[in-house]
RNA sequence: GGGCGGAUAGCUCAGUUGGGAGAGCGCUGCCCUUACAAGGCAGAGGUCACAGGUUCGAUCCCUGUUCCGCCUACCA
C-alpha cells in the first residue's frame, strides 16, 4: 500500500474533532443489551448540569474513559452512562443572581415562573459540559444521557420517598438543623464546612437569685445567644457548684431567672469556670441538654440570623435591649451585647479563643443552628447493611486506606436532613389538609422584606408559610383529592424540595430505569466500578450504597476507585478567586487532549494529590509527537514485501522488541486491573520512548535501508506488527492519536475503538534476546562515553574492541558485532583481550564488560584518566563495603546462603573490574608520559 | 481533640514479602547524524525528615519527635 504522507509534527486539534464525530456517527459507544460479552458498566458521577468542565472532572472522566475503552476492547458488554444533576442550591443561586441583576427576584417572580426560568437556564447552558466532555474524548453512550430532574428519575425519587415514609424511615420533626441564613435553607451536616478562625471567649456573670452578690460565671463564644439561655449547667460532682443545683440565676439583660442544673455530659469541669450557659434553640449540645432536662427552647434569631424583636420580647428581654439590637445580624449585635453587659458589670473578661466556625459549602456564609421543622431520613437501619457491604468486601474501596474513613463515618452517622427551603428540585410529595391542620399552618407577612417592598409582591409571595411540627401530611405518589380524615379536598403541598443528593443517591439504578424492571437493570446492575473523588465519599458514595442495598437488594457497584484532588503546581487548591485554575479546555487547545489525558493518568498515584504543572502536559505533548514521528519513520520504510516468520526465527532486534512489548502488555494490563493508571502510563511511555524509539528503531535501520537485506521482509512485518499492537495498547490513554495513526497502517476493521486489546503472547517472550540486549546497551553506552572522554565528534568513525571476562557472555557479544558497528559508529572487533593492541587504546570496564576505543591524533587524555581514577575509587569503596560484610561472622552465619553467594560473586566481579581499570589507567598514563 | 496520609535528586513522584537508591521534568556539556531540536548522545546531582529500637543487615518493620496536608469533632 502507498505510504500516506504524515506532517512533521502532530496537530491534535484537527484530528480530534474529526475522529470524535466519526465515532459518534458510527455509534461505537452505544451499549447493546444483545452484546455477548460480560457486562461492564460505569455510571458517571453526574456533574452540575449548568456547570463547566474543570480539571477535576477531566481527571475523573479521563480515568473512567480509560477503563471503559480498555474493557470495550477486551470484548466486554460496555455501558458508560452519562448524565448531569440539578445541583439545587448552586443552580438556584446562579439564577437568583441573574434575576437580581435584572432588578427582579425569585419572590417577585413566584415559584412557578422561577422554576420555568431555571429550566430555561438549564436549556441554554446544559449542553456546555456535555460538549466539553466530548472534547475530552469520552466514550459515553450519549443516547442514554440522564438528568436528575427528568421524568424517569423524578419517578424514582417519588417512589423512594413514599416507600421510606411508609416504612417510617422518613419523618418530619422540629429539630435544630444547620441553616444558611443567605441561602435561607437547611443544610445537611456534611454540607457545612468547618474552618478554624480566631474568635473571643466571653466570660459573663449571672447573679444568684437568692444571693445576688454571688455570681456564677459562664463562658461563651457567642454572647448574643445568652438572651435565649434557659439554664446554666454545672457538673453534679463538682464541689464548687453542686450545692447550687436547683437554685436559680438572674439572666442579665432580661427579666427572667433560669435554673441551675447538673449535667455530666455537657459540662467539662476543666474548661473555663466549669459552668455552662444553655441555649437549646441555638446550639447543638445545648439542644441535647435541653432534651435531657426538659428545658424550654427560646429562639432569639430569625431565619436571616438577625435578632428577632418578637422572639426577644417573648424571651423576656428588656425593651431597651430589644431596641438596641433588633434586626441586627449576629456580627453587629454581638458588640452591642458585649457593651451592654459591660455597662451592667456583667462581663468578667474577654479572651482570644480559637474556634472552628461552620460555613455553607455553597456560599461560605456562616451557618447557624436553627430550630425548624424539617424532613429527615432515619439512617441507622440503612447504614447497617452499607457498613456490612464494605466490611465483607461486597463493595471494594480502592485504595483501601479509605475503608476506615468510610466505616468510621457510617458507624457514627446522624439522621439525614433532606428538606431544603428552596424551589429548584424535587418538591416533597407531602400534602396537608388545610382543614385538619388549620392550627399548624401559619402564614405570616414575609419578614425578610421591608414593608414597602412587601407591598410590591404578588399576594402569593407575600406570605411566609410555616408548617409546624404537629401538622399531619398525606404522603403519596400523586396529589390527594380528598382528605382521608375529614373528607375535604383543599390541600397545601409542602413547599420544601429534597436535597440534591437524595436523587443522586439513586443514580446507579434510577438511570437504568428503576422503579420499572428494565432489561438494562437486569444486565448492568450492580455496576462494575465507580470512579470518584474523596470529597463526595459521604455525600454520594455512602448514600448510593445505602439506597442501592435498600431498593435493589444489592450493592450499586463492586469497586469504588477514589482518585486524588488536582491542585496547582504549588500544591494549592485551585480556585477562581486565587486565579490558579488550570482550564482543561485551554490545555486541550494548547497541547492536545491526548496529552492532557495521559498526564492525568500518569500522575494518578493512589493516596496523593496531583500537583499539576503545565510543563508536565507539555512533556506528554512531546510524547505524542514522538509517537507521531515514529509512525512517520515506519511509513517511510514499510514499502516492500513483508514476511511473517515465527517469532523465534526473527532477527535479534525483532525478537528483543517483541519480548519487550510482551512485557509491556503484561504490565499495562496488570496495572489497569489494580487501578494503577500511573504505572500503566509510565510503562507505555518508557517502552515506546526508551526502548522502541531509542533502540529498536535504530537497530532495524540497516535492515530497512538496504533493499536487499535478507531480514528486510521480516523486519518490515515486525515493525508494522509491533507499532499496530502498541497503538491498541495505548488507545485507552490516547484515543485520538492512536486512531489517527492506526488508520494509516495496514489493518483489519474500521476503527481501533473496537479492536481487541493486546494480550501477552508467550511466544514473544525471549529472555535470550533481552540478555543480549542488556550487553549491547551497556557496551554501546560505554563506547559513547569513551567518545565523549576523547572529545570525538558523534559522527566520527572509530575503531573499537569489546569483550567480557565470562566466556559464554563473550560469545553472546560476538553475535552482536553488526549491531555494535551500527550503533557505535565504527569498526568493532570482538576478540579476547589478549589480542587487543596494548597502546593507543582507551579501555573502560563495568561488570566484566570491557570496551576499548582507539585513541587517534593529539587528544587530551586527562578527562579519561580522571574518569578511571574516580571509577577505581568507587569500585574500591564498594569492595570495602562488601568485604566488610563478608568478614562479619554473624553475617556469614545468619544471612541466607544466596545472599552470601551473591555478595561473593559481586566482590569477585569488582575485583576483576578493578584490575582491568587499573591496567587501563596505567596504559593511559604511559601514553601521557610518552 | 481524634483519625488518616505524606516527608526519597533542584521540582513532581515511583520504590509490594528488609540485602547493590530509580523515573519524568529541570540542569550541564556536545551535536541541526534524512522519523522526531516538541529531537539525539553523554553527564552532574541523594548520610531516603530527625532520634531510638528490632535484625547479621533498615528507605522499607516498631516506638517517639518535628514539619506539611487531608478528613473528622460539641470543649462552652
Amino acid at each position: 500500500m502507498p505510504s500516506p504522507q504524515l506532517d512533521k509534527t502532530y496537530e491534535p486539534r484537527t484530528v480530534e474533532d474529526r475522529w470524535y464525530r466519526e465515532w459518534i456517527a458510527r455509534g461505537y459507544f452505544r451499549a447493546s443489551l444483545d452484546h455477548p460479552g460480560k457486562p461492564y458498566c460505569i455510571v458517571i458521577p453526574p456533574p452540575n448540569v449548568t456547570g463547566s468542565l474543570h480539571v477535576g472532572h477531566a481527571l475523573n472522566h479521563s480515568l473512567q474513559d480509560i477503563l471503559i475503552r480498555w474493557r470495550r476492547m477486551q470484548g466486554r458488554n460496555v455501558l458508560w452512562l452519562p448524565g448531569t444533576d440539578h445541583a439545587g442550591i448552586a443552580t438556584q443561586n446562579v439564577v437568583e443572581k441573574q434575576l437580581i441583576a435584572e432588578g427582579s427576584s425569585r419572590e417577585l417572580l413566584g415559584r412557578e415562573r422561577f422554576i420555568e426560568r431555571v429550566w430555561q437556564w438549564k436549556a441554554t447552558s446544559g449542553n456546555t459540559i456535555v460538549n466539553q466532555q466530548k472534547q475530552l474524548g469520552e466514550s459515553c453512550d450519549w443516547d442514554r444521557l440522564r438528568f436528575t430532574m427528568d421524568e424517569g428519575l423524578s419517578k424514582a425519587v417519588l417512589e423512594v420517598f413514599v416507600r421510606l415514609h411508609e416504612e417510617g424511615l422518613i419523618y418530619r420533626g422540629e429539630r435544630l438543623i444547620n441553616w444558611c441564613p443567605r441561602c435561607l435553607t437547611a443544610l445537611s451536616d456534611i454540607e457545612v464546612e468547618h474552618e478554624d478562625s480566631k474568635g473571643k471567649l466571653y466570660s459573663i456573670e449571672y447573679p444568684l437569685e437568692h444571693d445576688p452578690a454571688t455570681r456564677l460565671t459562664v463562658a461563651t463564644t457567642r454572647p448574643e445567644t445568652m438572651l435565649g439561655d434557659t439554664a446554666v449547667a454545672v457538673h453534679p460532682d463538682d464541689p464548687r457548684y453542686n450545692h447550687l443545683i436547683g437554685r436559680r440565676v438572674r439572666l442579665p439583660l432580661t427579666t427572667r431567672t433560669i435554673p441551675i442544673i447538673g449535667d455530666n455530659i455537657l459540662v467539662d469541669r476543666e474548661f473555663g469556670t466549669g459552668a455552662v450557659k444553655i441555649t437549646p434553640a441555638h446550639d447543638f449540645n445545648d439542644y441535647e441538654a435541653g432534651e435531657r432536662h426538659q428545658l424550654p427552647r427560646l429562639p432569639v434569631l430569625d431565619h436571616h440570623a438577625r435578632l428577632d424583636p418578637v422572639s426577644l420580647r417573648a424571651a423576656g428581654v428588656e425593651q431597651a435591649v430589644v431596641d438596641a439590637v433588633e434586626l441586627l445580624p449576629v456580627a453587629k449585635a454581638r458588640p452591642k451585647i458585649e457593651a451592654l453587659l459591660r455597662e451592667r458589670g456583667a462581663l468578667a473578661k474577654v479572651n482570644d479563643h480559637k474556634l472552628a466556625i461552620g460555613k455553607c459549602y455553597r456560599c461560605k456564609t456562616v451557618v447557624e443552628p436553627y430550630l425548624s421543622p424539617q424532613w429527615f431520613v432515619k439512617i441507622q437501619p440503612l447504614a447497617a447493611p452499607a457498613i456490612k457491604a464494605v466490611e465483607t468486601g461486597h463493595v471494594r474501596i480502592i485504595p483501601e486506606g479509605w475503608v476506615n474513613n468510610y466505616l468510621g463515618w457510617m458507624r457514627d452517622i446522624k439522621d439525614w436532613c433532606i428538606s431544603r427551603q428552596i424551589w429548584w428540585g424535587h418538591q416533597i410529595p407531602a400534602w396537608y389538609c388545610t382543614a385538619c391542620n388549620a392550627d399548624t399552618i401559619l402564614k405570616t407577612v414575609h419578614e425578610g422584606m421591608a414593608t414597602s417592598e412587601a407591598r410590591e409582591l404578588p399576594p402569593a409571595s407575600r406570605k411566609r408559610i410555616t408548617i409546624l411540627q404537629g401538622a399531619v401530611p398525606v404522603v403519596a405518589r400523586s396529589a390527594p383529592t380528598q382528605c382521608p380524615r375529614c373528607g375535604k379536598s383543599e390541600f397545601l403541598r409542602d413547599p420544601d424540595v429534597l436535597d440534591t443528593w437524595f436523587s443522586s443517591g439513586l443514580w446507579p439504578f434510577s438511570t437504568l430505569g428503576w422503579p420499572d424492571r428494565t432489561p438494562e437493570l437486569k444486565t448492568y446492575y450492580p455496576t462494575s466500578t465507580l470512579v470518584t473523588g474523596l470529597d463526595i465519599l459521604f455525600f454520594w458514595v455512602a448514600r448510593m450504597i445505602m439506597l442501592g442495598l435498600k431498593f435493589m437488594g444489592d450493592v450499586p457497584f463492586r469497586d469504588v476507585y477514589i482518585h486524588a484532588l488536582v491542585r496547582d503546581a504549588e500544591g494549592q487548591k485551585m480556585s477562581k478567586s486565587k486565579g490558579n485554575v488550570i482550564d482543561p479546555l485551554h490545555v486541550m487547545d494548547q497541547f492536545g487532549t491526548d496529552a492532557l489525558r495521559f498526564t492525568l493518568a500518569s500522575m494518578a498515584s493512589p493516596g496523593r494529590d496531583i500537583k499539576l504543572a503545565e510543563e508536565r502536559i507539555e512533556g506528554y505533548r512531546n510524547f505524542a509527537n514522538k509517537i507521531w514521528n515514529a509512525a512517520r519513520f515506519a511509513h517511510m520504510h514499510l514499502d516492500g514485501t513483508r514476511e511473517s516468520r515465527p517469532p523465534a526465527q526473527r532477527s535479534f532486534p525483532e525478537r528483543w522488541i517483541l519480548s519487550r512489548l510482551h512485557d509491556t502488555i503484561r504490565i499495562v494490563t496488570q496495572e489497569l486491573e489494580a487501578y494503577r493508571f500511573d504505572r500503566s502510563a509510565n510503562a507505555l511511555y518508557h517502552f515506546f520512548w526508551h526502548e522502541y524509539c531509542d533502540w529498536y528503531l535504530e537497530l532495524i535501520k540497516p535492515a530497512l535501508q538496504d533493499a536487499s537485506h535478507p531480514d528486510g521482509p521480516s523486519t518490515r512485518h515486525t515493525l508494522q506488527e509491533s507499532l499496530e499492537t502498541f497503538l491498541r495498547l495505548l488507545h485507552p490513554f490516547m484515543p485520538f492519536i492512536s486512531e489517527e495513526i492506526w488508520q494509516t497502517l495496514p489493518h483489519a476493521g474500521e476503527t481501533i475503538v473496537t479492536q481487541s486489546y493486546p494480550t501477552a503472547n508467550a511466544a514473544w517472550h525471549s529472555p535470550d534476546a533481552e540478555q543480549a540486549f542488556a550487553l549491547l546497551e551497556r557496551g554501546v553506552g560505554m563506547t559513547r562515553t569513551a567518545r565523549v572522554l576523547l572529545n570525538y565528534p558523534p559522527g566520527k568513525h572509530v575503531t573499537c574492541f569489546v569483550t567480557h571476562d565470562d566466556a559464554a557472555t563473550a560469545q553472546t557479544l560476538a553475535a552482536l558485532r553488526q549491531e555494535f558497528a551500527h550503533l557505535g559508529r565504527g569498526q568493532f572487533t570482538l576478540q579476547p583481550l589478549a589480542q587487543w593492541p596494548d597502546s593507543k587504546l582507551l579501555r573502560l570496564t563495568l561488570d566484566g564488560l570491557t570496551v576499548g576505543i582507539h585513541v587517534e591524533g593529539d587528544v587530551d587524555l586527562n578527562k579519561a584518566v580522571d574518569r578511571l581514577t574516580k571509577q577505581i575509587a568507587e569500585t574500591e569503596k564498594e569492595t570495602q563495603r562488601l568485604a566488610g560484610k563478608l568478614k562479619n561472622d554473624e553475617f556469614v552465619s545468619k544471612a541466607p546462603p544466596e545472599v552470601i553467594a551473591d555478595h561473593q560473586n559481586r566482590l569477585q566481579g569488582l575485583s576483576r573490574d578493578r584490575e582491568m581499570l587499573a591496567s587501563s589507567e596505567r596504559q593511559l598514563r604511559a601514553m601521557l608520559g610518552a
